[in-house]
DNA sequence: GACAGCAGAGAAAACGGTTGCTCATGAAGA
DNA sequence: TCTTCATGAGCAACCGTTTTCTCTGCTGTC
């Protein structure tokens, strides 16, 4: 059995009250030796103050939940990981959900989180413009930072600037003699869908070039899915002569289908993705893309969150980040 | 303020203990009407237990940790996936860790899971030989399955035959007539490098080849790794003509470095790697690799750990998986 | 010499649950 | 009619902490 405070006390023959207040960094009122003596004890005994007692207490885990849609989308892991190493940092650790973009599972997740007491929760939802998780968090009151997604404002988020980044994409596109531009998009009512194609449409409606319904589709932010979305549009618009694609892994399917339809990239068609992930550099040719700041918005959406379980950040406060256009191999 | 169990009990006018045992179904001994009346009550104030309070008596947490190197290896991502999602299935949530590769950090984070009382931890070490982590596990109690690499085998574990699957590899082009085989490693300690190098070893010295010292490098899991060893030894060696490497992202490196050395693949030399991630099959030309049942492998641990537990799994049980020779277009 | 003030430490009440034990009640059996 | 027993429910102790309040001496000041 491991030792509990009251074993520290006894054989330190002190009163728990004094343990704890070593314990705790709160030595004012303890005296050198006797918290020398005590510290030595729990050093002997391998003690661990338990945290699940403290925690009940001081009505607080030190610990976050973290919720994303899909750890097969190379964007999160990243996104986690500096989630992850910045939330240890501050002191606290991480419970991961995968939902498998699937919102019910996230609604499960979120309620088994809310009951584990976490402090806080980072969101990035695998639902489209209502979620039950937002309610659930928020009628429980447990402070929020919804990522990368974000669903209505009444919540403090850290996300880019979605529709700028695909404005000038396009803009670019279309500044280079482009008329027949194809917008594959992810899932249709996810809010980075969304976005990203109001900056695709207002581009080409600030140029004066008519929206052509026939050359947007929506699928998944998947490999297979650009990959299908390309091939059917690529049959029945030949003329399409650039691709705006709503993440890195589209473009890469697209990429893929087009070399097997025999269509040189960049020369015949250009193609740019969204998200700027590790395997955009390595996919060959490499993928010309809209960047996001992964590592510096998961850093922020920590600090935000924990501002907020701190009190010294408003809840609502919303984060936007610029993202930068980096043109490689897939444009010219 | 969330309602407690006692205002539950207030409410419906029953004791404490008659709450709790309809929370926990364990209604013999509640009529029920008086079971119905508190549900209703719970329902209305949404009162969820407070599982800390909870956790700290039945000396259980439903919680597990997952400690791993370095979600930027795509091949984590996957395992992490595939443990939190049955972790899930069993009612448990999941901490998770991400060491950066370094023991250090391993350390700690599996100190604060302890703190934390986890249930239990899958481990997959950043250490080489000796580990902090396994020492304080084992120290303070806590049951574990190490995953993928494995240290000792005072602990349960579940692995892929690493020297099979490089024996295979090895065996296959040295029946094709490569006499010249290069060996990319992994960081030189890792269990996984050091398995999957006697294969490479083993296969040479059955066929009477001699091991050459030249032709072995070490780096570390990625890309850029792979780019390094692989340029530094096509220099010095030109009569290389087939390359083992220790992981996928290893050889998309080789690969990278080979082409841009004007060697095309696989005629004038072929490459095998080894996990199986998905990026090596989108990768062009397609990685043939030596396949993990990455998902069945996470499965099993979490089916593992939660057996020991529970009691019902003794704590020392291997776990080994058969991997699988996938040969696509680095290999003729 | 009286007294204020402070440092060091303990007692005990929380925190929100679980659980062993006891007890009352009413029905069944002899 | 009396005993037995099952059922429904409450009491209170306990899990391992924190924290407020109180108490005891001792030091320093006037």
């Amino acid at each position: 059995m491991r030792p509990t405070i009251s074993d520290i006390a006894r054989i330190a023959n002190v009163s728990k009250a004094t343990v704890s207040r070593v314990i705790n960094h709160k030595s004012q009122g303890v005296s050198t030796e006797t918290k020398e003596r005590i510290l030595k004890i729990i050093d002997e005994l391998g003690y661990l103050p338990n945290t699940l007692a403290r925690s009940i207490v001081v009505d607080e885990t030190k610990t976050l939940g973290l919720v994303i849609p899909d750890l097969t989308n190379p964007f999160f892991p990243q996104m986690v990981r500096g989630i992850i190493q910045r939330a240890s940092q501050e002191g606290y650790t991480v419970f991961l959900c995968d939902c498998g973009n699937d919102p019910e599972t996230e609604a499960k997740y979120v309620m088994s989180l809310i009951e584990k007491r976490v402090d806080g929760v980072i969101l990035a939802s695998s639902a489209d413009c209502k979620t039950a998780s937002m309610d659930s968090l928020k009628h429980y009151g447990v402070p929020v930072v919804q990522v990368d997604r974000v669903i209505g404002d009444s919540s403090a988020s850290v996300a880019i600037d979605n529709r700028k980044g695909m404005f000038e994409a396009t803009q670019r596109f279309i500044q280079m003699g482009h008329r027949h531009i194809a917008f594959l998009g992810g899932p249709k009512g996810v809010s980075t869908t969304i976005q990203r194609f109001s900056g695709y449409r207002d581009a080409l409606e600030a140029s004066g070039i008519e929206v052509n319904k026939e050359l947007i589709t929506y699928g998944d932010f998947s490999i297979s899915s650009g990959r299908e979305m390309m091939k059917t549009l690529i049959s029945r618009h030949p003329e399409i002569t650039a691709v705006i694609a709503c993440c890195d892994l589209i473009a890469i399917g697209a990429v893929k289908t087009l070399i097997r339809h025999g269509i040189s990239i960049p020369d015949q068609c250009e193609i740019i993705g969204f998200d700027g992930i590790e395997v955009s550099d390595v996919f060959d040719p490499c993928i010309s893309t809209v960047r996001q700041p992964i590592d510096e918005m998961a850093e922020e959406a920590v600090k935000l969150l924990i501002g907020i379980v701190t009190g010294t950040i408003s809840s609502n406060r919303h984060i936007i980040f610029e993202p930068t256009l980096d043109l490689r191999k897939t444009t010219k």
